[in-house]
DNA sequence: ACATTTTATTAACTTAGGTTAAGATATAAA
DNA sequence: TTTATATCTTAACCTAAGTTAATAAAATGT
């Protein structure tokens, strides 16, 4: 029962594992302790991760695939965010406050992911203490990324956003379809061509 | 020696036990533990607290006062956001990476500080392990608040950015000079003047 | 109290990006 | 293939916010 929206399209999987080797080190045994919580999900195209109304309260590691976040405003879908392999997704104001999020995750492309409950998250901690080193730093990357894309929004203008976009993450430009960059961007997918018309 | 400038205008000091008791349970010998890692510094109105191209190590509370921070754009101060009296302020990129600050800090007000050294803190963090806690927290605090800016920018115009502002930080707009509020919510003072006849 | 500097308002004109709508490609399903 | 569904482009017109400039009001320094 295989149809074309299964072919897997990414190159190669992001292992977890040296994913976290890059901010801890661990032993083999600790890797099958972290492993074991882990638990696995496929999502085929436009597929839905996380909708948004209901508490998010997994951590999702994409392992291949794509994911794009995004908000309602007036009938439209506002694109918040990309992730692709190697990556983590969690609406993280839900995922600690136990609120609603007030977003929906979707996969872009056909997507394997790994994902950990705050419950389970929470044992790990406990089992492997120097995970919850990578929960701070993973933290701060994440606060980090979101400044500079504040700050873009108040220092760029549309165009200056478009072409920082293609300097820095040229993957997401080949990769993910326009309409969505516009939205991500702040603009309507016809002022993304008009820009891009006259680069 | 004192002039206009050194009035203290702001009714009264924030506890920097008080807020700490918000996050942990401390002793009143882990307090003074906590309490003896920090220095006092005063500011005076339009006084810098921190300059741009340097790096940022040391992380402030602020007793009383209010900072904001802005990055030069075309020759124009864009202001960034606004500290009161019980917050803290940092350059998170620059404390966690030492990479040279984009931004600076000043004093809109008279403003009197307690202020810790990324050193400090380390040893503070070692001296009392459960302070992490509270770092670990205030990044997230801090995160939450900035997705919402982030999504405000993309979500809402000028208008009900500032609608947002009025309802959410209506200190704000009482005590912070217009132009600073302009700009912060990525507009002209103009701007900010049509919208607030028009309402 | 006076002079100076800073801050806020208003108006005329410009511009970046939104809106609407039509057609052109491209991709997916049958 | 054929049809349907997404996606992308282009153009004419509209609107929110920027620009420039002049004035008014308020705060600060002497």
């Amino acid at each position: 029962m295989k149809n074309s929206t299964d072919i897997i399209i990414t190159d190669s999987k992001a292992s977890l594992e040296k994913v976290i080797q890059n901010y801890i080190d661990c032993s083999p045994k600790e890797h099958l302790t972290i492993r074991s919580y882990f638990k696995t999900k496929t999502l085929k195209r436009r597929e839905i991760l996380h909708d948004c109304n209901v508490v998010c309260d997994n951590y999702y590691f994409i392992e291949s695939g794509a994911i794009r976040y995004y908000q309602m405003k007036d009938g439209e879908e506002i694109t918040g965010g990309f992730f692709s392999e190697g990556s983590g997704y969690t609406d993280l104001d839900s995922f600690l406050s136990n609120s609603f999020s007030k977003q929906t995750a979707q996969a872009i492309e056909y997507s394997t992911l790994l994902f950990i409950s705050k419950l389970d998250l929470e044992k790990l901690y406990h089992e492997v203490p120097k995970f919850e080193r990578i929960a701070r730093i993973l933290t701060e990357e994440a606060f980090i990324d979101l400044r500079k894309k504040a700050d873009n929004f108040i220092l760029l203008d549309a165009k200056e956003r478009y072409l920082d976009l293609l300097k820095n993450r040229p993957e997401i430009i080949r990769r993910i379809p326009q309409h969505y960059i516009a939205s991500y961007l702040g603009i309507k997918p016809q002022s993304l061509s008009r820009i891009r018309k006259n680069l």
